[in-house]
RNA sequence: GGUCGGGUGGCCGAGUGGCUAGGCAGAGGUCUGCAAAACCUUUUACAGCGGUUCGAAUCCGCUCCUGACCUCCA
């Protein structure tokens, strides 16, 4: 097992060798999508980066249980503590049952990881189906003292908290301050503290969603459910905690605080933070509107695109820069990195025709050595890429007789780019072919290949552009004809 | 206002002191009835000013611009 990769750790704001608690376990929780509305493409950056990582830790040989959540509760909207959560309000505007609106967006959002290839986690737990295990937390931080109880709401003490413990150890702020830029507590607020927040909330009569407690009738805060869960399935201390960057400052912060005070643990050793997708500089988000979805990405169907782009393109896209760094969504970039993929996948389709040589010429070793280094660090997968791109430069090479490959190599550069194009970045290869219409566009291609030996150039050429407005682009090559869809 | 990041060639995006990442676009070429595609070769860069150094995109200082978080968001 590979013991050299490197891991950037939030909690240190360093680079850290990877030390699994217990090898070859490794243990990764990774805070799921709300799921009141449709996940828009930023969010799927998030889950397809933690997707890269779980493969390569797959890959390495570890053990990986990989636990995502569903949140499909607790979630308030606007100010803190006040108001419908999310699902009531969704429900409401879509006449819906806040369960139906949860069921209909948690399989929008398995179909769209399923689109771009990303593998389903080991475990994934919904808020709703562990309001016992909130209950129990919410009761222990109560007992330990880092909480109180006001009029059936339950209050985490931050101010207590911060006399044992480092509050802001994720985000390095100073406490002062964020005391000075926290707004003032209304007449009417039950907090103690500017800080605080909701551990559980009293429902109000008109309030849907709501499970009895032994502080009265309520639903749990957002923050809670990923402590309890991730210490059910993961136990309370483990390796990896990830999540979208925004999510440091507030839900992590709190994330730690509560475990803390409950367990006296800090919950993960390593903490990991993908950074967001932006559009024309600015962050996408739900709130803002400029967010893109599955439909309008794949059919084009968006005032910024010329037309549809498919998920392993996009895939691939987002792979092309590290998950520590923003990453500019733009038509343009789309069209390069699809292009790109198409080439990379083109090459690996070569490889089965390259013919053996009794020597070799190439550096197999080396460049699998830079392969690993670059995942090493930290994942980065933009590096990787461009030493598989070494590789397409070799196959390519090798296929027009400039270069020589032994048997042995051939087959070892075949495994290569299998383990890192299939198995770590998590590509596949988009068949555009169905058998009906490939055996019909074969017949027709046969047909023009015949006018074309009898140099009857006005029927193959009329052909070929009568395919071409369907949709149908063909190829002329050394070994006949090919096409592919426009 | 506070905290933390960024500013790299036409575009996207790696890179933390010396060894021109990579992809796309552009240019030239090979192949081809033509075209397209494919392949090969190749130009263009480190926001500005100052400093440290034999040497800086990379370290330090200042300036300008910009993003995220601090209030729901991956």
């Amino acid at each position: 097992m590979d013991n050299n990769l490197i891991i950037y750790n939030t909690l240190t704001r360093t680079k850290e060798k990877f030390e699994p608690l217990h090898p070859p376990l490794v243990g990764l929780y990774v805070c799921g999508p709300t799921v009141y509305s449709d996940v828009h493409l930023g969010n799927c950056r998030t889950f397809v980066s933690f997707d890269l990582i779980y493969r390569y830790f797959l890959h390495l040989g570890y053990k990986v249980r990989y636990v995502r959540n569903i949140t499909d509760a607790g979630h308030l909207e606007g100010d803190m503590d006040e108001g419908d959560d999310k699902f009531a309000k969704k429900a409401k505007l879509e006449q819906l049952e806040p369960m139906e609106i949860v069921q209909k967006y948690t399989l929008g959002f398995r179909d769209m990881m399923s689109l771009f290839n990303a593998l389903p986690p080991s475990i994934e737990p919904t808020a709703t189906g562990h309001i016992i295990e909130q209950i129990e937390m919410v009761k222990q931080i109560l007992k330990n003292g880092y909480a109180y109880e006001v009029n059936g709401t339950v209050y985490f003490d931050v101010e207590k908290y911060c006399k044992e413990f480092n509050y802001t150890i994720l985000t390095n702020r100073q406490l002062e301050e964020l005391l000075e830029n926290t707004r003032e507590l209304g007449g009417q607020n039950e907090k103690r503290g500017r800080l605080d927040f909701a551990l559980w909330i009293k429902a109000k009569p008109e309030h849907i969603m709501r499970w009895p407690s032994p502080w009265g009738v309520g639903f749990p805060g957002w923050h809670i459910e990923c402590s309890a869960m991730s210490s059910k399935y993961l136990g309370d201390s483990f390796d990896i905690h990830g999540g979208g960057m925004d999510l440091a400052a507030t839900h992590h912060t709190n994330e730690i605080a509560q475990s803390q005070a409950c367990n006296h643990v800090q919950p993960a050793k390593y903490w990991m933070h993908t950074n967001m997708l932006t559009v024309n500089g600015a962050r996408m988000s739900k709130s803002k509107g400029n967010g893109f979805l599955p439909g309008e990405l794949f059919t084009g169907n968006h005032p910024l695109l010329s037309r549809g782009f498919s998920p392993m393109s996009v895939r691939f896209f987002m792979l092309q820069a590290h998950y520590r760094s923003t990453l500019d969504f733009s038509n343009d970039a789309l069209e390069a990195s699809d292009k790109g993929f198409k080439r990379l996948m083109n090459a690996y389709g070569l490889l089965d025709k390259l013919s053996p040589s009794q020597k070799s010429d190439i550096d197999l070793k080396g460049l699998s050595d830079r392969c690993y280094a670059a995942m090493n660090d930290d994942f980065n997968s933009p590096v990787l890429i461009a030493e598989l791109f070494e590789a397409v430069h070799i196959i390519n090479s090798i296929y027009d007789g400039k270069t020589a490959a032994t048997a042995q190599d051939l087959e070892d550069l075949k495994l290569l780019m299998k383990n890192f194009v299939f198995d770590v970045l998590g590509l596949k290869e988009e068949s555009n072919q169905t058998d009906d219409m490939g055996q019909l566009l074969d017949f027709i291609i046969s047909l023009r290949s015949e006018a074309k030996v009898n140099k009857d150039y006005a029927t193959s050429d009329k052909i070929r552009i009568g395919l071409n407005a369907l949709g149908i682009q063909l190829k002329d090559n050394k070994e006949g004809t090919t096409w592919n869809k426009i």
